[in-house]
DNA sequence: ATATGCATGTCGCAC
DNA sequence: GTGCGACGTGCATAT
């Protein structure tokens, strides 16, 4: 029964609970436990967490997750890779993961447990996700258009002095354009991170030279810090862009259907 | 059955999970999924994952998280707050989070299910964490010396023109010392960061004006760029920071028995 | 190994 | 609500 696929017990003992366990982190098998609990970490910081019924799960790789039965974020967790130890003392059943550089480590100590569970999950499926800055990128060097009409993108990912500037290219009229984007609401940050890019090449080359911060809208201080150093902005929402390349995927994939027809 | 603190239901037919989950996600008690399914994310971005076993967790609070096998982070997530829809459809039990602001959805949609669970679980333990970043300001407002022999803390948190100064006060000389705390290695991020509090200052001031800044360790480039620019570091561990506060609450609760026996 | 920047980052706090 | 910075951020990538 303890090699099924699926082991699932309700309400076992803390030695039953041990065994399945034990052996789901032997066996590398999904785990999931849910019970009351209390957790201690130590590492690049320190925590405790009193006692409260909780959901654990470790995974195969060796990744932990403490959830509370509220809120996005583990309370608790340690990535994949951790090795485990379990035992049972003064009535409470420990798991405890230790993951080596940085040197952390996490016990979670179980007085009950209501169920656990021992999974056996296959999953090979692809994963795949659109409207990044990436993308964004993408868009534009594809159609350079979506900044602006004229615009001839010469190099991307262009190591300048105090970084990488996003795209760098030239306008209609032969002017050098630096751009900077930003798949959110550009911040001061991000208009800062452009004026210092600029500043160097500006230093070096004797030409003109615009800046433009590409974002699907612009946050107050940072219009302003634009205005202050005379730098542009253009907004750009990074779905369109994501469509735009959807687009242009459907107009490579027609074109193989015309030229293999 | 369907009322009691845990349910747990191993190989339920869709509908029969279906009936569990609806109550669940009514009720608001946590529920737990296991099973084949491909999702569908729209929002601030978009993506798609193709279809493998996976853990679906939805906590009372409306938090929707999607695991695979595998890695500390969910595939796909939703959070606190967003509302569920259920039904099935072409032989597949869907799974339907919506959020509002910003507007993004999350489908999940089940083939198959391999266990399905639905806990009232609760938690009112307190969750403490040390060795952050304000226990580094705490502690040396708390011990000066742990900066340096003589200094005097004045204000922190301080609002100068850029942003906020973490801590502010005068050397044993009576000079003026600008504070950057940082609870790890500092890059060279940080070293500017300071660089820019301390600017206006000096321009505003006529006075003398060190920037020292505070980290367990410094970036070579964080190194380069506080020699150039005159600046300092100190070398100081966020754990030692929490030992500090730990004694001298310690050293209170002394205080409190002395006084009240 | 270290450094750098993105993320559907999330979260908390101050204005 | 918006802005801003911290986080045990995690993560991928380039040096």
């Amino acid at each position: 029964m303890l090699d099924d696929k699926i082991v699932v017990l309700k309400n076992p003992t803390l030695t039953e609970a041990k065994e399945i366990i034990e052996k789901a982190l032997i066996q590398k098998r999904t785990l999931i436990a849910v019970g009351k609990c209390h957790v201690h970490y130590s590492g690049r910081a320190r925590s405790t967490l009193e006692a409260g019924e909780r959901l654990l799960i470790v995974k195969e790789d060796g990744a932990l997750l403490v959830h509370r039965p509220v809120g996005y974020e583990p309370v608790n967790w340690q990535p994949a890779g951790t090795v485990f130890h379990v035992r049972t003392k003064d009535n409470e059943l420990e798991v405890h993961g230790v993951r080596q550089k940085p040197r952390e480590n996490v016990q979670v100590n179980f007085t009950e447990i209501y169920m656990v569970s021992a999974l056996w999950l296959s999953d090979s499926g692809e994963f795949l996700l659109h409207a990044t800055e990436d993308d964004m990128h993408r868009a534009i060097l594809l159609k350079p258009d979506l900044l602006e009409e004229g615009f001839r993108p010469i190099s991307w990912e262009k190591k300048v002095d105090p970084g990488f500037v996003d795209i760098y290219g030239e306008d209609k009229d032969g002017k050098l354009v630096v751009v900077e984007v930003k798949r959110k609401a550009a911040t001061k940050e991000a208009a800062l991170q452009l004026a210092k890019y600029i500043e160097p090449i500006k230093a070096k080359i004797n030409r003109e030279l615009r800046g433009v911060l590409v974002a699907p809208s612009l946050g107050k201080d940072a219009q302003r810090i634009l205005l202050t150093l005379g730098l542009e902005f253009k907004k750009l929402d990074p779905k369109k862009c994501a469509e735009v390349l959807k687009k242009q995927k459907n107009a490579k994939l027609e074109k193989f259907f015309e030229e293999n027809s």
